[in-house]
RNA sequence: GCGGUCGUGGCGAAGUGGUUAACGCACCGGAUUGUGGCUCCGGCAGGCGUGGGUUCAAAUCCCACCGGUCGCCCCA
């Protein structure tokens, strides 16, 4: 490439031998959904800039310095959207679900996202997620339905070096009260813990925790706990929680530190992380939480919600660090191979009659040899070869061969179609 | 946004200042007038990410930019 119009910095073109993967992995997951019954949603790809200011929250790092934001030629700010829970919650709102009997919306997507980051394998500028939301249920169940949901997905592509990781960051009045403890603890500290932290300790305490700078920073060690500070009701919710995840027999670790970096998380927050060797620094597979409240900022009723988002391309990832092989099928039924001086109008109409008749088959169009076209047909992985020559022709027959055994037989022209359907 | 590292035919990979830039794979053709493998022979294909600079001479040295990759921040 020597002009400068390569596909831009963060993108990347998925060819067929990618998008085969996409399709199995997407068709598996449609099918998991199914039988969880949550049915697929789909919204616009870029929102008015606000509803992500709103949602998401103004200091978090996806607002501060990863949108994708612009001013359309009315004036409006709209942003690609950077995450799916914003929309999906914007749009249930704005469709009133709230007023429709069937509660709660248990909802799937799958979304192309956008954040301005500096790329790194799994790290995209344009990335893919699928995701899901429940809209108007606050019931330990869901929460671990919509985990189970995660991790049957993840189980049943085949990974296993999986680990949940969950927290409880409780509801308004607990998580106010910790905040206020976490404020008092490290106010004293301030001027020894990192520019980062200082920062966010005016405007986001719980995420001074998850810092790696100050991780061994002496005033992390005995910081308060969010599990302290969970009113009765809160922490209720949370053993419940860990009880059906134990009833179903998923294992998890409790991380206090889990917070979760986007404001609108309340309650139960987790992330799914991929323990396989060499997998690099980025581990997290998916991650999500309980949002009661975000329905009302958006302007809607009281309104309890749960999700995740899970990127696609770190699953693929994962699925490649444990060496797992997607069972793809990439055979052709049939290819057919001509020769001597047979009509173009002749193939070209066989062709279309087979296809016509549900038959797949391919030919060539490069002008090959006899040889070359059986290799293409080879490489092709084609389960049968149609050969047809001039003496066919004058007979009205074309041999069939089966590539695997390297058995061939004639068949009469008017019987090819009811032969190879039988066949196949 | 910060730091490290890398960038040679479709792919992989030599070359680290000096004649027409190795080699392997793949692809095409021939040996084998109509049949997939193997072997042998032949062929196609690159001026070295882009743009400047140093030099008699640069893929090789310097600078900038672009892109990949790894790590930081943060997350999917």
């Amino acid at each position: 490439m020597n002009m400068n119009i390569g596909a831009p910095r963060g993108t990347v073109d998925l060819l067929p031998e990618d998008t085969r993967k996409w399709q199995y992995v997407e068709e598996k997951i449609k099918s998991i959904c199914e039988a969880y019954h949550y049915e697929e949603i789909r919204t616009p790809m870029f929102e008015h800039t606000e509803i992500f200011q709103r949602s998401v929250g103004d200091t978090t790092d996806i607002v501060q310095k990863e949108m994708y934001t612009f001013n359309d030629r009315g004036g409006r700010s709209l942003t690609l959207r950077p995450e799916g829970t914003a929309s999906v919650a914007r749009a249930y709102v704005q469709n009133k679900l709230y007023g429709d009997p069937n509660q709660p919306h248990k909802l799937f997507y799958f979304m192309e996202l956008f954040r301005y980051e500096r790329p790194q394998q799994g790290r995209m500028r344009q990335l893919h997620q699928f995701g899901v939301e429940v809209l108007g249920a606050r019931n330990p169940a869901i929460d671990v339905e919509v985990i189970d949901l995660a991790m049957t997905i993840y189980r049943t592509l085949g990974l296993r070096s999986l680990r949940l990781v969950i927290n409880s960051l409780g509801d308004k009045e607990s998580r106010k009260a910790y905040r206020e403890a976490l404020i008092k603890h490290f106010t004293p500290h301030i001027d020894s813990l990192c520019k980062d932290c200082q920062l966010r300790l005016e405007q986001n305490p719980l995420r001074v925790l998850d810092c790696k700078k100050d991780a061994d920073h002496p005033a992390m060690k005995d910081a308060p706990s969010i599990l302290d500070f969970l009113n009765d009701q809160s922490r209720k919710y949370f053993e419940e929680v860990l009880e059906l995840l134990e009833e179903i027999g998923i294992d998890y670790d409790v991380d206090p530190n889990l917070v979760r970096g986007l404001d609108y998380y309340n309650h139960t927050a987790f992330e799914i992380m991929s323990e396989a060797e060499g997998f690099g620094a980025i581990t997290t597979l998916a991650g999500g939480g309980r949002y009661d409240g975000l329905i009302e900022e958006l302007g809607g009723p009281d309104t309890p919600g749960i999700g995740f988002g899970m990127g696609i391309e770190r699953l693929l990832l994962a699925l490649e660090a444990e060496n797992i092989d997607l069972p793809i099928d990439q055979s052709l039924d049939c290819y057919l191979v001509t020769m001597g001086d047979v009509p173009q109008k002749v193939i070209f109409k066989l062709v279309h009659e087979l296809r016509q008749n549900g038959i797949q088959i391919d030919r060539d169009y490069q002008g090959r040899k006899v040889k070359a076209q059986f290799k293409a047909a080879n490489r092709l992985h084609a389960k049968y070869v149609l050969v047809l020559g001039e003496e066919e022709l004058s007979k009205q027959v074309i041999n069939v061969k089966h590539m695997e055994t390297g058995n061939q037989k004639e068949v009469k022209l008017s019987e090819l179609v009811q032969t190879l359907k039988e066949k196949l």
